[in-house]
DNA sequence: CTGTATCCGTGTTGATACTG
DNA sequence: CAGTATCAACACGGATACAG
């Protein structure tokens, strides 16, 4: 009959499950199904919206991605948020929890860094860059710099802080900064990782940098990538 | 022509791969399809037969093990090895890189464990057991402890031994230990995680335990749980 | 006995088109 | 802009049949 759209019956779960106590398992549960991660990571650095997101995830379709988001909802991991009405756009947000999976995608990163099938040259999102540089940063080489980087990447900007040993990156206005670095992610990743020079990608349009150009020459050091896996 | 079946042009890979340079979706690509990270957990700790595996997962049908085996196999994560002749059974091991995923399933149970959706009273193999101890062991808390311990888990035996605060286990007869644990993984996983009493479960015979008790009753303060998160 | 392959019913995934 | 509807393709899981 027409009445109601029964779309879901009683049972709520949605999704053959593990059945499995270990709590990895579960994790697997919640946020093991396709794309789900890469939402996630996409939110990592703060909310976004519906397209947002699709313009993120080439190749995720719209109906993937709601079904997605109502899932990660469901979890705890995000939450639906509208902005205040001059917007008053609904946007995606994680919750305190969902941010908490930082370290999934970084021993992820690690362990996948290693892959002898592992192809840099794909498309590369702002926020993988991001999470790439957390995750790959050299403690020991960073330890003595003390810097403001201002980032300017897709069109938005984030603000990278070095001090003792770690990074912290944060979405914001490049102020107070010793150096801007404004390119593709993956230029940047090109000279970070891939070994190329800055001089070269400059050159290329590919990159623009401007401040203290020592400072972009040491940077380019703290990022080493661990060596492939023999298989 | 009509000679052989154009399934697909040209590209060999046989799934929709993410096209997507991050690392943590490499990975993905690697080994997010269902069941492989169960497959890898289950060789944690050792090489396992293709029926050992069954058994180990239920609910994962032969023919899905069979391509998660084919496609670790590919990705250089596990390999097959021929037992030498009186056994002369056929056994998947994993590589040393595919080793050294243990980092991902820390990860992910250490979030995951924080699920408010989470339920410890489903199965448990002996490997979540074991991966969970390395997991969760605080440091502060073993640090002054040395100690041998036996564990006997589905009929196989395990030792464990603490030391500085780290704990290694490794498959091998129970020699030289100051305590034998004997049950179930879920009986044991019940004293360490779910506050039962371990005289209750002696009670009921689901756990056995011989040798120096005290130090059955400081083992079990030695791996807090994380709060449940606020969803 | 161990491991693999094939068939099939079912559910999940994904692309396109469409609606509020 | 933010999703839903529809439909095709594929992946999963069970059973069974086959090969060493």
């Amino acid at each position: 009959m027409k009445s109601e759209k029964v779309t879901r019956a009683a049972p709520a779960r949605r999704r053959q499950w593990y059945e499995d106590a270990c709590a990895a398992a579960h994790a697997l549960d919640l946020l093991g199904e396709r794309w789900a991660l890469l939402v996630m990571r996409e939110l990592m650095f703060g909310p976004r919206r519906f397209n947002e997101l699709r313009a993120r995830l080439p190749g995720l379709s719209a109906n993937v991605l709601t079904q997605r988001l109502d899932g990660l909802e469901a979890a705890g991991v995000l939450v639906r948020r509208r902005l205040p009405p001059p917007a008053s756009a609904q946007v995606y947000e994680l919750t305190a929890w969902g941010l908490e999976s930082e370290p999934i995608f970084q021993a992820l990163g690690r362990w996948a860094a290693r892959s002898p099938a592992h192809d840099p040259s794909l498309p590369f999102s702002a926020a993988s860059l991001l999470l790439s540089l957390r995750t790959m940063l050299d403690a020991e080489r960073a330890a003595g710099l003390e810097a403001r980087i201002g980032l300017l990447l897709d069109g938005e900007s984030y603000l990278a802080r070095l001090s003792h040993g770690t990074i912290a990156i944060e979405p914001g206005p490049v102020e107070g900064v010793q150096l801007i670095l404004d390119g593709a992610p993956r230029s940047i990743a090109a000279v970070l990782y891939g070994g190329q020079s800055l001089a070269a990608l400059e050159q290329d349009g590919a990159l623009r940098l401007s401040g203290d150009r020592a400072l972009a020459e040491r940077l380019v050091t703290l990022f080493p990538l661990p060596p492939k896996a023999e298989v």
